[in-house]
DNA sequence: GTTAATTTTTAGGTTAGCCTAAAAATTGTA
DNA sequence: TACAATTTTTAGGCTAACCTAAAAATTAAC
């Protein structure tokens, strides 16, 4: 009844990592974006533990090699960390796809599940639903899948929608906010990946705008997390 | 990241149990064939852990209300822990099946990657899959797949390829053994459900058969798990 | 450049789930 | 029915991952 599923590295040694192990992993490249220091209290925030939580688990990942610690200055990945966290990165986002895709679930009702998912799954299932897709390059977030050697394609630097100035127009490349609540606002306003967004004006620290024929006020924090293209 | 996945029972009052503590119930339910008392040397058997182990589990089962524990002479299932198993049951039956339908899986592939998910998916993808499928009544090892309300489909007593008298042949329905060597040994010799499999003569603890126009050799514990009906 | 505010770490504690070794209960056998 | 073998439980320990409260380091503000 051992259940753990053990992983390889590029050298071939034995990887075993716990899922808080893998989560920590997710959210310290996250938030350094691959590569930045990032603070045990943003880490902390982020996976709704306690900053001396952080401290110790992060010991721990320094001791593993996954991660180096310099007290007080921040934690960054090493290489091995990257490789792990870029590797729940993609079981996560071709999860979410598959679950769109192939399961009939709704843009927005996949995020909890891939969570879970996205810690059990085998190579051969990734490699599975991978091509039952078509090696997909975006989830239904908008956001870019890492290809199976674990690199990240390569993106344009995107523009939020708080950025775009009033009178202008765009397309919603990407939704950063995986949150229930947001996620429900954004079903409710029929905003998603794909929509037509026009910029009407700011209105305090919120924005008004219109989509779909209708105009509404989007909270200012959600617009910096609405990535927008060109239409 | 609270990632849990809460599950409720019929009084709709929260139920979260650990994966351990589902493995346990599923245990107890194979091994009581659903209704018997099971001991806890079998369990610890199992589950590979420790007799001690099982004694202070069990405990905590009794306290949730999901197991009867009459020391020193056994475990067996509450109806909440009976449900409990035949969801996880389910889960795995159907995960198994969507993997060979759905993904392309050897049916002697699946065992393992089911049983990791089964703890994570939620009722929605149960939903989802089963529906995908067409609600199917069996896995890809024959056995049945308890219902969406959790109720096992009844089945005729089955006889094994053990008991089948010489010169007799049927037809494998269903594969009582997921552990890795066994089903290795069954792919090398062509044997899968569906197979027609002829009783050539015991030789010793072994026995001899025919199947796929070749005869050989199969221990004698591995026929005992192997279920036929007639052709 | 001190001092105050903030962030991070340390110290000490809890719980679940496992373990080993020893004690107790049950079962099998003469 | 007594004694041996087996099974089960108890007692005491360990580790991972969390916690709170207090101490230490860093950063920000005057």
């Amino acid at each position: 009844m051992k259940k753990t599923l053990v992983k390889r590295d590029e050298e071939g040694s034995r990887l075993v990592l716990s899922e808080a192990q893998e989560d920590y992993l997710k959210q310290i490249f996250i938030l350094g974006e691959g590569r930045q220091k990032v603070g045990t209290q943003a880490l902390a925030h982020r996976l709704e533990v306690r900053p001396a939580s952080v401290t110790e688990m992060v010991g721990r990942l320094a001791q593993l090699g996954l991660v180096v610690h310099a007290r007080y200055r921040g934690v960054s990945l090493t290489e091995s960390g990257r490789r792990v966290a870029l590797e729940m990165l993609r079981h996560h986002r071709l999860l979410e796809t598959f679950l769109v895709e192939m399961l009939g679930y709704g843009w927005d009702q996949v995020h909890e599940e891939a969570e879970r998912l996205e810690h059990v799954i085998s190579e051969r299932f990734e490699a599975r639903i991978a091509e039952a897709m078509g090696h997909p390059t975006r989830d239904p977030h908008g956001d870019p899948i890492p290809t199976a050697d674990l690199s990240m394609p390569p993106e344009a630097t995107p523009m939020s929608l708080a950025e775009l100035p009033a009178g202008e127009s765009g397309t919603l490349a990407r939704v950063g906010a995986q949150d229930r609540e947001n996620l429900d606002l954004l079903g409710r306003l029929g905003l998603a990946p794909g929509s037509s967004i026009e910029v009407i004006a700011a209105e305090g620290t919120a924005l008004r705008v219109r989509a779909g024929g209708e105009s509404f006020l989007l909270p200012g924090f959600l617009a910096e997390r609405l990535w927008m293209e060109d239409e």
